[in-house]
DNA sequence: AAAACAACGGATACCGATGTCTGTTGAAGG
DNA sequence: CCTTCAACAGACATCGGTATCCGTTGTTTT
């Protein structure tokens, strides 16, 4: 698989308060894990990591819950990703030489390179509101006339 | 990190054998495991995916050893991975519904495509003649005058 | 103030990927 | 034919990510 389940379940969950942000309402984890097929006792280390990164707003007591901190416009995947201790890891050398660079790279450099950089391109631009396009998609696809199906 | 370890072993280990290959020459696993930073005691299980895969060839006894079954150029970074049982899982949903599809998409289901898409892209066109690139690559920065530096 | 609620935080258990060890099989050289 | 070499194969150990549990803290409601 891409994506460690940690960083996995943070898409989810990310996705699940995205299309919630508009209603302004909180989401406790235990609806959160139900709605993002998280393991209910699991959720919390996911979330917290969230939460102290500044992408999502914690609420404690009655009428508490989750949302987003900002836009979903305005959460880059990359910041998900960061915020799951996934480390991007550009500056690594595939082969573990401290030494290799542009200058001086090691055999895989060049393929190494491109690989992340393909990855870290799509999570530096794809914000959170890509995952809201679905209502977006939903009507796009009820308003076209059907190809032929 | 992107790749699980066995993954990252089994890139190495392929850039060592690329970077042979024109010597038509084995190399053993004790050496491999040295020249590629792969536990001494772990790369029979990294190399012997990819011997089953048929990506590299292995012959036992005196003078034995591994080398590339086919030219580097012929040998995609996408074989590896799938040697290294590391499923793309391109149909799976990134919620685990079995409905998700285009036309039913999850709400993740175009940021999940794309991220996809650009990985398995890069693995589908990039082949092992990439990293053999280094020579190349050093003899055009020998010639090219230095930009300034 | 008390009770209910819900996130926080750490301790612990679990499990699969990773890593190690040992013996076996097959090939080449003497 | 025997020895040596090196990949093969499976059993076992280890480690870290994953998952569970439970008590604590902070907030709201009554």
């Amino acid at each position: 698989m891409l994506l460690n389940h940690t960083a996995e379940y943070a898409f989810r969950a990310m996705a699940i308060l995205a299309g919630n942000y508009d209603s302004g309402e909180r989401v406790r984890a235990k609806e959160l894990a139900e709605l993002a097929a998280i393991p209910e006792h699991y959720i919390s280390k996911v979330m917290r990591h969230l939460v102290v990164a500044g992408l999502v707003e914690a609420l404690r007591g009655h009428g508490g819950g989750f949302r987003l901190a900002r836009p979903p416009n305005a959460i880059t995947f990359m910041e998900v990703l960061d915020a799951s201790d996934w480390s991007s890891e550009d500056r690594r050398c595939a082969f573990g030489f401290g030494a290799c660079n542009p200058k001086n790279p090691c055999s895989l450099h060049n393929a190494w390179s491109q690989l992340h950089g393909c990855v870290n391109q799509w999570a530096k631009k794809t914000t959170l509101a890509e995952v809201r396009s679905l209502e977006h998609l939903h009507a796009e696809l009820a308003s076209q006339a059907p190809p032929k199906d």
